[in-house]
DNA sequence: TTGAAAGCGCTAACAG
DNA sequence: CTGTTAGCGCTTTCAA
């Protein structure tokens, strides 16, 4: 391995010099500089980045918190971080929880041993006065998750009015008999959307009826097993809102196996507008977030924590929605009309 | 920032001693582990990892090249490979490499740097000539990516046969015109899938035509462009051999949105057996990758090679497809006769 | 504008 | 069984 002082002795010069030219420190006359990035050139020299991370206290790492990087919103998520991250040169480590409090907080050991300068959490399983004390070491941000008790900077869409406002397009087109059916993952994301869902029947004097609350879907296989019951029941709903895209497109290809239409017999409305809700037939209604822009506020106030030092303090960075009606919930034979 | 020393000084023992404990060296007497255990207890002490990488050597941590992570064929290996890693307490750093040759050198510098132990490469975007060099600063391993002159283990399927065999089951239903359909991204990959589809159409005396081959897509919204190009053909194609699932769903897709039944009038194979294969109506034939098996192997493959230090050496690790029949390549009609 | 020297936190000879 | 000491490769005072 080629040290500095291999590139110093070639260069007829000192490590202090040559460790100015790599940092760009100014005062190094043109003649040294260059005397130095021939001998580095040469050498094919590059600084060793655990001496780095060692003298500058910083890793130029992050770590980020996932369920599940299969899950199609998530992996969405980390590309979208993963380049933003690249541009800030930085580098990404992905970390799979699988909702599971113990990998968690596992995982946040690496904030302790400084393996990585800040962790980016899109999802939360334990509890926050469990995490709290880790903003000791370093920065915490929460991306697509909500925290009330957290006093750290949180990046999220309004769970709540997406809630509100997919409900609403169901009632919208007549459905009375509205399902709901939502994954667990999102502890305090599920709660508000489920929150919206209410309201929206509320301010439509519909009731809420617990048989139609399926709390414990969250990918594409459940949507299979909610179809199953709701195929069985005496009285069934005419319409379903779901958590996520995977989860609708689920329940539409076991309701079709089975010979029902939609929208007609089930209008279906999904979460997230993923590639899945174009290719399915019908199209799926879905909500929109700005995953990008999220993404990025993200990573952006995550260097400022960085830089800052100041972990904890409160702070809300709230994105609209955007609901996107296709076919899953309007009857083609509607639209034609 | 609580270091060894400190933890040394509340036990009343030397540095040494604590990290014997640290690091499970014997001869520790019960007496002092426990009083440096305990102190390490109280002071909530977590060794620096910065500096056990410079003074080991070595540090934890493997960079994961991919293309990109939203294409569901290599987010799902990211998964199985995380989950490998988390096994044996590695680290996994995602790279993405958007097909770049710039962005593949820059990141194979995380080698150079010694920021990872070792790097895992599912696609290969620079000639080997450029990449060897990178091999005298630690191991690689290519996972799902086949380089005839590379000198390092390779974990693959046998794409020839695959390209084969699925070629095959189109003739078998009786197609004569096969469309063939294959994204970039896996220059020696395609390759190898493209001969074996040559040689299945040769094996039954039919002509391949270079007007139905489309050798530029490779995600879902190159489907519907390659549906269209057909859609004008004056000989159309009966069936179309494709790369990827999204592939095969986003032509079928189309297809049916311009009024084509799926298979009568366009049979469609698939690759990769992802979820959405049996969420299409109808459910897309594919080609089935052992790919845990694959993930599992290639990280134990890089934890030997990471040990043994010998980087340079060729290695095979072959494994075996699986053609999953459904719907999109054998009429219904057919099926209940 | 340049260099000598200290030290980031840890581990491993080596000596006892 | 335990401690002293050197040093991994780098950056940064401080002094010249």
């Amino acid at each position: 391995m080629t040290t500095i002082e291999d590139v110093a002795r070639l260069a007829g010069l000192s490590r202090t010099t040559v460790s100015r030219v790599i940092n760009n420190h100014p005062y190094v006359s043109k003649t040294k500089k260059k005397l130095v990035l021939e001998a580095m050139e040469e050498l094919g020299y590059v600084p060793n980045s655990a001496a780095r991370s060692l003298r500058n206290q910083r890793t130029g790492v992050i770590a980020v918190f996932i369920p599940r990087v299969m899950n199609p919103f998530f992996s969405q998520l980390i590309e979208i971080l993963e380049m933003a991250a690249s541009e800030k040169e930085y580098q990404l480590i992905v970390c799979q929880t699988l909702y599971s409090k113990t990998k968690e907080l596992a995982y946040l050991n690496l904030l302790k041993t400084r393996q990585v300068d800040g962790v980016i959490m899109t999802s939360m399983s334990n509890s926050w006065e469990i995490i709290q004390p880790f903003l000791d070491y370093g920065p915490i941000v929460l991306c697509n998750e909500y925290e009330d008790q957290a006093t750290v900077p949180m990046i999220y869409i309004d769970q709540y009015e997406a809630g509100y406002l997919a409900t609403k397009h169901l009632i919208d087109q007549g459905h009375e008999k509205i399902a709901y059916c939502c994954g667990r993952y999102a502890s305090n994301v599920a709660a508000a959307r489920e929150k919206g869902f209410k309201k929206a029947l509320q301010d439509a004097r519909l009731p809420f009826l617990e048989e139609y609350a399926f709390r414990t879907a969250f990918q594409c296989s459940d949507g299979k097993q909610v179809f199953e019951k709701i195929q069985y029941m005496e009285e069934k709903p005419t319409a379903i809102f779901t958590g996520s895209d995977e989860l609708a497109a689920g329940i539409i290809a076991e309701a079709k196996k089975s010979g029902w239409s939609i929208p007609e017999d089930l209008a279906v409305i999904g979460f997230d507008n993923q590639k899945i809700t174009e290719l399915m037939d019908p199209m799926i209604t879905t909500v929109h977030q700005p995953l990008e822009e999220m993404g990025n506020k993200t990573l952006s106030v995550m260097m400022e924590k960085i830089h800052s030092k100041n972990y904890a303090r409160k702070e809300i960075h709230q994105f609209y929605i955007d609901l996107i009606v296709r076919e899953s919930t309007v009857s083609r034979n509607l639209i034609s009309l």
